[in-house]
DNA sequence: AATGAAATGATATGTTGTAACGTCGGGCGG
DNA sequence: CCGCCCGACGTTACAACATATCATTTCATT
């Protein structure tokens, strides 16, 4: 079974919002208007989003078309941040709902409804670094990620 | 420590094309010309390959342009029947080193230089199904890559 | 205001993946 | 042998994802 010492908030909405704005600041990174913008619509996602998308609403919701290329700008950002986390088998992300909290993410992403639950492991994820480094690599991106399909969907 | 029960072979070259058409075969599929080429060339990397670098080599070994099309459509059949894995995090392919033989796969990618080793770990790959299904998730395929460094690069 | 650094915009292009439909050839019933 | 069907492959077009390059804006600092 998982055990981590720590307790996480899960934020929502604005709360969650203003967990990102602390933890990027405190980073020393700027807390602009789009990166605000693009936090928020990646946040209104229950499933992976992937930039084009995020681009398309944030164009919408600005009223001028805001190009891809910004947008990815700004999610690597996020996710050297921790702030968001990038789904390899879905080309897309999701907002992390503990920002500044640092996991090696387990992600669940239903292939019938394409939703995506995160989970936390670290005792999990611990195994599969030790297993890398047991095989002389040095570990430093665990990519954990199960398809299937969720319990909505059985 | 890794445990499983059984036992492999390591197929290389001739050896390993060969336990390929078998698995294929078996599997109540044709082992065609086109399908035997886009394997041995698969199988000449030592890093995952994209379709289109497979394309442009069974391009040149046919002397005739086969499209990125093609190659997707045979590589999906190796991956249905476990001749070949897909590498998510790297949109890329890898030639199975024992067809036939059906493992959660974990793959160590070094962002170097790109190589990639394959380690079996059915129990760290069975926990990862058992926390999926803890969370009311039915698992069809985990996805565990670890990014980092080679013993190699580091 | 002038400067310089960081953020964003604009444009182009590269890479990965799929859809739709046509053609070829081998097996099979007639 | 003939016509038919079906699986494999070809061709073209396009959709989706991602990055490179350079220009412009913004804004804190001087």
């Amino acid at each position: 079974m998982a055990t981590h010492a720590h307790h996480h908030h899960e934020h929502h909405g604005h709360d969650l919002a203003d967990a990102a704005k602390s933890a990027l600041t405190a980073a020393g990174e700027q807390w602009t208007d789009m990166r605000a913008d693009i936090f928020a619509v990646l946040a209104t996602f229950d499933k992976p989003a992937s930039a084009y998308d995020i681009a398309d609403l944030v164009s919408q919701k600005r009223g001028k078309r805001v190009a891809p290329n910004s947008v990815y700008r700004i999610l690597d950002l996020f996710v050297s941040n921790n702030l968001a986390s990038r789904v390899e088998s879905a080309n897309a992300y999701l907002a992390n709902a503990h920002p500044g909290c640092l996991h090696d993410c387990i992600f669940l992403i239903c292939d019938t409804c394409g939703s995506a639950t995160h989970i936390d492991d670290d005792s999990l994820t611990g195994n599969v670094r030790k297993a890398a480094e047991a095989a002389g690599f040095h570990a430093v991106r665990p990519v954990v990620e199960v398809r299937g399909t969720c319990a909505d969907c059985d």
